[in-house]
Parts: structure tokens; C-alpha cells; sequence
DNA sequence: TGTCATTGTGGACAGTGTACACATTCCGAT
DNA sequence: ATCGGAATGTGTACACTGTCCACAATGACA
């Protein structure tokens, strides 16, 4: 094919390329539609130049879910902002806990693809904190969720016994709602119900923790 | 190749014969796994031969998640079975929602491969009382779930208002501890901490319900 | 200027889902 | 008993995937 097109043989920065086309494609169809031959084609690439960025297709998905993790960061770090001074610490916190299951099941609906590939892609908790999963405030969902946590207990709205391990079970539900309402039986949902099952959840979660 | 092996042309039961092939791929490699052309080869037939059973590769997958739903209800119905009479009707009827989302988890832990497959291949809660989703005992996971929910209603444990969607919360808490464990971030984490995590979330759920 | 690691190309192979035409078998009406 | 059509299985073929190998172009540095 020779390099017509990009003008010369090499790409400049191919890796960046192909990662783009890889969430471009997860954005619609979520991590099965991510092809490592589609994604050189849309980068005007041989199909074998991808294999000098990423060992191999999974490697690649790899590099997309770490990205869609960082994009779901910014969502709940935009519901967090979002939340109004009320004056009362203990309010105030319970709010933030609040806002980033919402801002968690926000991202579910608005960019399910993403979702999928950021949280059902095989990887280890020791990764969690990751800065490849950072969103544009440096940090990644599990240390957004884990630091509104801490915030609840410094200000007395949870007692110290109950923190530890308090991330598993506050991200499970959220994660739960948000993997049934997208390709699980719960899709088909109205709007309606979705938005009331999410508020209603985070409640349940904040009563129950 | 003529029908050698098989004795006859006709196969007999090819579809009952796909679907355990299925299943047997889902068991180990979960939805992905299950590939058409190999269970038409465990099958020893042609591969076209599949398709005078299933329109496509989707609707064998749909048929095996049906069956793998089944086999969740069984565990579900086991752990609800084994739940000691203690003569507290409230006690029980809460025991026994505790004992859906552990029998739930329990399943998750013990058939990832069928779990998944179950649980997140796209489907409407529109079926979700199909027969082909029951176990043996002849109900669905999601009627169990709202079988305890009912009861837990008529003793007295949970106030009717509350009862409406909460299927739902219900579900949603234990299905994202059961997928994040799977193949989420949640992986590699030792049976102790699985275990106690599974019992500490249904006590949030059946706390925050 | 020449050498060498980096990056991209071309061709090939096995494996997948699925369409189309054809073959075999079974069952029910004549 | 036979004949014809509906079910069911076979064969061939195509486009597509991930990945391996040998080769080519390029840029950086001695």
C-alpha cells in the first residue's frame, strides 16, 4: 500500500492513534467491538504495525479500559463538584458518597460501552490506583469512592469499625445496578425508573454501610 | 464426511446436544467462549447443521444463558433450603433473603463461566419469568428473589412501602459484588475476604433495604 | 557515512460466523 | 405401498478475525 496518505512511513504517534480508535469503538459496542485490525485501518496502517505498540489484542483492550476508567473518573469527580455546601460536615459528606454512586451510574448510562470496557475487562484490585486510570484530577474511581469514604469517617458520619472494606460493598451495588441496567435483564428500563432506582440504591447504600 | 459414527443421518437430539455443548464452553470461558462451530464438531455434525436449531450464534447463547439461569436458581433454592427454622418468623423470612444472595454469590464463585454467562448477556426483565430460566424447583432467580421479598412483606420484617422495585436494589448490590469478583477489579481476592465481603453486603442490603 | 535498533509492510495460516445449493431422511396423504 | 413435501444434515464458499514470519524503510548515533 505504501505510505500514500500519511505522506511518510513513519506515523508519529501510532499508539495514541490506535488507543483512540480502540475507545472510539468501545464507546459503541463496548469491549468486543474493540478489533486490533479495525483500529490500524482507521489509523491507515498495516494490520501487523499495531503489534510494535501492544503485545497483542488484549493488551490493547487493556490500554482502553485504563483510559474509559479515567473518563468514568471525571464523571463522578464532576458529581462530587456538583455537590452544594450545606454547611453541615456530616451532611456535607454524605452527600459526596452520594454523588459518587451517581456520578458512577451517570457514566453507566450515558457511556455504556465505555462502562462495560472499563469495569468488566479482567484486572487485579492492585492495580486500582493506577495513574494510566486517572481521570483529568489524578485520580481513578477506586481512590475517589475510597477518599469520600475516609472523608465520612473524619467527620464522624461513620464509624471506624465499619470503614474497612467499605469500598467493596459500596461499589458492588452501584456496580450491580450499573451492569444489569446495560446489558443485563434490567435493560429496557425507562428513564424514570432507572433514575429512581439509582437514587433509591445510593440510599440504601449510605443507610446500610 | 457421511454420517459415520453417528450411524444415522438424523442425530436425534442435535439441539439438546448443542446446548450442553454450550454449556460446557460457557462453564470454562464463559459467554465468549461458546463458539458454534466447535459445539457443532463436540457434536459431531456439520457445522451448518446448527443453524436448523438456532437462527444464529446469539440465540444458542441466549438458550444457554437461559439454562445457566436455571442452574443459579438451583443454587439459590439450596441456600434458601438450608436455612435453620428458628421459630422467628421475621428472623426467617430474613434469613431466607439472606440465603438468595449468598446461594446468588455462591454461584458466582463456584461457576464464573455460567455465572456471567447467565447474568450478562443481553436480555429484557420482560423474560424474566420465562420457564427456560427456571430451575428445578420451576422458578427463575429473579422469582426466588421476589419470593422472599413477599415473604419478608407478610410477616411484618419490611414495611409494604418499601417493597415496590426492591427486587432491584436487591439484586443489583449482589450481582456487582458476584461480577467484580469475577472479572472485575475485584479478582484475586483470597476466599476469606470473598466470604466475608458476600456476608457483610447482604447484611447491608438487608439493613438499607 | 555507515550501522543498527525502531517502526511499518506483505503474505500466510488457522479459526470464526454464516449464506447458498444440495442430499438424505421421515411422515402423512393418496 | 408409494409418492411428495417438510425437516434435517452436508459441502462449498466468503469475509473477517488475531497472529506469525520474513522483509523494507526510516531515524539516531558512532
Amino acid at each position: 500500500m505504501s505510505a500514500v496518505g500519511r505522506g511518510t512511513y513513519r506515523h508519529g504517534d501510532l499508539r495514541g492513534t490506535l488507543l483512540s480508535a480502540g475507545i472510539e469503538m468501545a464507546r459503541d459496542g463496548g469491549p468486543d467491538a474493540v478489533v486490533l485490525r479495525e483500529a490500524t485501518r482507521r489509523a491507515g496502517v498495516s494490520p501487523n504495525a499495531a503489534y510494535r505498540h501492544f503485545a497483542d489484542r488484549r493488551a490493547l483492550l487493556l490500554a482502553v479500559s485504563a483510559t474509559a476508567q479515567g473518563l468514568a473518573a471525571d464523571s463522578m469527580e464532576a458529581a462530587i463538584a456538583s455537590v452544594p455546601d450545606s454547611g453541615d460536615p456530616k451532611n456535607d459528606a454524605r452527600q459526596e458518597l452520594r454523588a459518587v454512586g451517581l456520578g458512577y451510574l451517570a457514566f453507566a448510562r450515558e457511556e455504556p460501552g465505555l462502562f462495560r470496557t472499563a469495569f468488566s475487562v479482567p484486572d487485579d484490585l492492585g492495580n486500582a490506583e493506577s495513574p494510566t486510570k486517572a481521570g483529568e484530577g489524578g485520580r481513578t474511581p477506586f481512590q475517589l469512592l475510597a477518599g469520600v469514604l475516609d472523608h465520612l469517617v473524619e467527620v464522624g458520619a461513620m464509624p471506624e469499625e465499619r470503614r474497612r472494606g467499605a469500598e467493596l460493598l459500596a461499589w458492588s451495588s452501584v456496580h450491580g445496578l450499573g451492569m444489569l441496567m446495560i446489558d443485563g435483564p434490567l435493560r429496557g428500563l425507562t428513564p424514570e425508573m432507572i433514575e429512581e432506582a439509582s437514587e433509591r440504591l445510593v440510599d440504601m447504600v449510605a443507610r446500610g454501610l
